[in-house]
DNA sequence: CGATGGCACTCGCGGGTCCTGAGTGCTAAT
DNA sequence: ATTAGCACTCAGGACCCGCGAGTGCCATCG
């Protein structure tokens, strides 16, 4: 009994199951795949595959269908990445490189993604909180009300007004602009508890109260993890894909339009891989997305991840296009901001 | 021959329509409505309405359903505006004034309409060209690399980085900064261009090279149309009314998700109308949208329209309703805003 | 002992037929 | 002008049937 050989049918009934959508049968496989066996044969091996729970038949009288667990084996053992085509790759280039801002950057990539797959795609905005900050500027608006602007090295902005107690004197914001960036330029979140703590002391007891204000308007920002933003494209593949999941586009696409759901599922598998990350089926803890699949990536600047992007579609997907499309686009995202 | 029944019978028509999504007969009318005929008579007035276009039969032995030229009536003549609830009304207004940011607000705009509507909600972000100035900020990157941010009165940021020929020396950036923001603040791009050509030759020859680039930034950013942006949300609800337009939803899904076709879309729509605008089916230019109808307002701080907000779904919706819910949300809009 | 050819069996699907009932249009009566 | 009565139409559901793809099993072969 060639365990070789029944890994290979499991293979060909994905790959041919991925293009026709159809149960595949003993004979078509045979004729398509060049196993070199008999029907018969192949009738053993799936009977094999069926009672391990790789594969199963829809009813009686039809061919195999791949169960998620078989997926699982596919994916991790049986499909090599299919490593994109130079005009791919070129046009990733340059669609990114024409970005002029960070939320262009993000949209284009989402778009990209969506095209590449032909699958719903989403990106998540480089976090706030693991992101360097690159400039700190307050704007007095009123004689009492401050803008905070915050600019992270990935090219985040954030804006908050602040509402202050007393009015602040025409000293202060000059002085505390150049002060916080000082102290701030260059460091994430978790190493800025201190130095904002500190900088309070250094200004006249009148204005501590306004300084005060400002950091911890800052260190709020950049700690909120509500303020993580996610954006999709390509629902209408979605609905393209329909006959694949009957009557379950509604309820996926209900959970990609919940932030909370798509942070949680992206958070979860940032934990399964640092590269590349598969979920299959009900792999998803999520019930929405019991008959869909996910591949996942990290991305950003300098071999820190800030973010994750994503492809999601039917379990009954291209795993091996997908993985490709989704790591070159992580890549040329994490290389653009760098640059 | 009573005009005012016939018009009676169409508004019964669409409102039966609307709720039980079936073509409706002269019996059922008559026994939901009290219209004090018999169904034979109902028969005659549906003859005379549907030789008029403004309904038409599925097939022979059915009942009517509204055409897009009958819904056209009946917004225009037979609907009332239904107000809000107060609760409803007090829901908007918490759930709009909790925002942090403007990416907070917008995000929540279009969200809350989706939900009130329970159709397909875009929101464009507020026109840069449009919205007055509020604080230009130069943060030196390298010793020339440049990063501009715009910051508007209706909270919009926006950045580019900005490579010059020629290192900037330190002197440069703060005088370039404040006179800066003391020509553009409070103004709009269209009274822009002139004083920025002024302000040019207030610098040293050696200056003016980097002096022209930032101005040319400033000046580009506000007038790119590209940058017009658009969120959406609710595209479940879409599928929600799939049996409505059967197999349209792809093309609709599509349609929404080009922004091109979406801006197009509101801004043919803003000649339409200053308040609320309709478009019922057909009406729609694009042809994707040929069974949708899309609801839209302005809104924007004191009076002035900087962007518009709309709810889309099937041509067969509540026009009343969602034309009040748009209208609500537009006024808050507005109100945070301006706030 | 694995591979294979043969064979009986299962059962989903597509197509055809029939029937029911909702709804219409017309006409004659009020 | 309204209405009751009536004949007519036709989409949709129920039912039935035959085809064919696909299976599992068994006896046979190298």
């Amino acid at each position: 009994m060639s365990d070789e050989r029944r890994l290979a049918v499991l293979r060909a009934i994905v790959e041919d199951y991925v293009v026709t959508q159809e149960p595949v049968g003993s004979r078509s496989l045979v004729e398509r795949h060049a196993l070199g066996v008999s029907p018969a044969t192949i009738r053993n091996d799936m009977a094999v595959l069926e009672e391990s729970g790789y594969i199963a038949q829809p009813h009686t009288s039809a061919g195999r269908v791949p169960t998620d667990k078989g997926y699982r084996l596919f994916v991790d053992r049986l499909s090599s990445v299919k490593p994109l085509s130079v005009a791919e790759r070129k046009a990733i280039a340059t669609f990114l490189e024409d970005a002029v801002d960070l939320d262009d950057v993000v949209d284009r990539s989402v778009r990209l993604l969506s095209q590449l797959t032909h699958q719903v795609a989403v990106v998540q905005y480089p976090s706030l909180s693991r992101s360097a900050l690159r400039h700190v500027e307050l704007v007095p608006v009123s004689d009492r009300r401050l803008l905070v602007v915050i600019i992270t090295e990935t090219g985040r902005v954030e804006q908050r007004v602040l509402e202050l107690e007393a009015p602040f004197g025409d000293h202060l914001v000059p002085e505390l602009r150049a002060r916080l960036n000082v102290t701030a330029a260059g460091r994430r979140l978790s190493q800025l508890a201190r130095p904002l703590g500190e900088l309070i002391d250094a200004f006249q007891p009148a204005d501590q109260e306004a300084v005060r204000a400002v950091a911890s308007a800052v260190a709020d920002t950049l700690a909120e993890s509500t303020e993580e933003r996610i954006v999709m494209a390509g629902a209408s593949n979605l609905v393209r894909a329909e006959p694949d999941f009957p009557g379950t586009v509604r309820p996926v696409l209900e959970a990609l339009e919940e932030q909370v759901v798509l942070l949680r599922l992206l958070t979860e598998m940032a934990e399964d891989s640092a590269d590349v990350a598969v979920r299959i089926g009900h792999e998803n803890t999520h019930v929405g997305l019991a008959e869909a699949s996910v591949v996942a990536a990290g991305y950003g600047a300098d071999g820190q991840t800030v973010a994750r992007i994503g492809a999601l579609g039917p379990t009954r997907m291209d795993y091996a296009g997908t993985i490709a499309a989704v790591r070159a686009v992580a890549r040329y995202l994490s290389r653009i901001l760098a640059g």
